[in-house]
DNA sequence: GCTGGGAGAGGCTTA
DNA sequence: TAAGCCTTTCCCAGC
């Protein structure tokens, strides 16, 4: 394909905001955050309106290279090679694009639109947890929802039937150590803010043997749920997996 | 664009393990891990060879629903409304693609190759550090990398010039809350297990301000560094942006 | 297969 | 703009 040909449906495609999508022969280059190589091959390049670009190879879901909000140009080179090149100034990178051959680019008129709609978003569980905290714990009632420390966010701050604080960190799937983690954070930091006893539950649908023990350790509880998403996520039940250790 | 022609073009496309790409007007629905509906629109829809499959909107690097190892197939409804299904089992999940009219189908034979070179990984520098710890503290010795624990992994285990054990951490960008409290899970294991003093550093490019008083708090230590990305990648300067608090 | 953890994470929301 | 954090995270390496 012929430099000028390429270039003008390149412009076309970015002046009208089209989604460009171009085949063909090319090693790439990427300078950035990292720097990385990629050998000659045959690949996929989608250019969006927002002025995000991808280069795909023929297997998994993400990109190879990518870049966001990047400055698009093409250039042809004395030796006739011609180059697709995104920059980018915050963070500083680059990709080059060395494109050897050109199968076929295409320009198609889809519309900037963003309309996904997700049920079952860890904030939807929030919402359907805080309407009743009573089936957690009998006499268990809410005090703040996302409460903004100084120190992390907590999921839900609520007070027990005892007058203690409970700090409870929610979680969608499986529990790891980093939910242990982040929660053992929140009730220090709750525990040194109020200088009351506080207590912490991990809540979530499954948790990790590992991140048990450590929960454990650290004196926390976990719950587990079930939850099953319609139009708005419901949360099923609650089984107490585990009895609090230390009564401190 | 008719049901047969379609159909063949897909079979085609599948069994030759293409790249295959789509794009239509259409309406889909997902079902799976969470439930998602997108509106009907004009889409791009990516096969690839390893039965991966996305849907992307005119934005946005990621696409809006996707699926890998899917078992692909279309079917026509007694409507004459054209389906595109992406199915799997384990996690339980589908994606419906409604197909109210498809503007293209085409098959791209593209390798299914894996050859991207990424260089300013984690790992090598972490290899770069493991070279020279003395650089960024006199008399430290690596002691393990990668060290297994019960729960977790520590970065590199080194010993100061006292026989203290050292627990370091190193991060390739800006630090946050979870790599303290990441660091002080290992710190606490480490400490436990061998029952020695231990010390832990946090090695990072920058860190974010409560990230830092979180880890002061915890009398952990925390370095900055540079680092330039060449063929290999390597570690410029140490620079020591905070003195250890307390001395246990 | 599960688990741990990085990623050029991306992307969204709020301070 | 930065921080915090969820994600149908994806993806890979190790066990």
């Amino acid at each position: 394909m012929k430099f000028e040909d390429f270039k003008s449906k390149l412009q076309s495609g970015l002046n009208n905001q089209d989604l460009i999508i171009i085949i063909g022969e090319c090693y790439v280059e990427y300078i950035g955050r990292a720097t990385s190589k990629l050998p000659r091959g045959k690949r996929l390049i989608i250019i969006k309106a927002d002025k995000s670009i991808s280069i795909h190879e023929n297997r998994l879901v993400r990109p190879t290279n990518y870049m966001m909000d990047s400055l698009i140009s093409c250039q042809l080179l004395e030796d006739g090679e011609i180059q697709l090149l995104a920059k980018r100034l915050k963070p500083k990178e680059s990709i080059t694009i060395h494109l050897h051959e050109i199968e076929s680019i295409t320009n198609y008129s889809l519309p900037i639109s963003n309309d996904l709609r997700l049920s079952g978003s860890e904030k939807e569980l929030n919402d359907a947890l805080m309407d009743d905290l009573s089936f957690l714990e009998e006499g268990l009632r809410p005090v703040n929802q996302q409460q903004v420390f100084r120190k992390g966010i907590c999921d839900i701050i609520a007070e027990d039937k005892n007058g203690n604080l409970v700090v409870i960190e929610l979680k969608r799937r499986k529990a790891d150590l980093s939910c242990v983690t982040q929660l053992k954070m929140y009730v220090e930091q709750v525990s040194n803010l109020k200088n009351i006893k506080t207590r912490g539950i991990l809540l979530a649908p499954e948790i990790r043997k590992s991140a048990l023990e450590l929960l454990e350790g650290y004196g926390l509880e976990y719950f587990s749920y079930d939850f099953e998403i319609k139009e708005r996520s419901e949360i099923k039940g609650i089984g107490k997996s585990q009895k609090k250790l230390f009564e401190y």
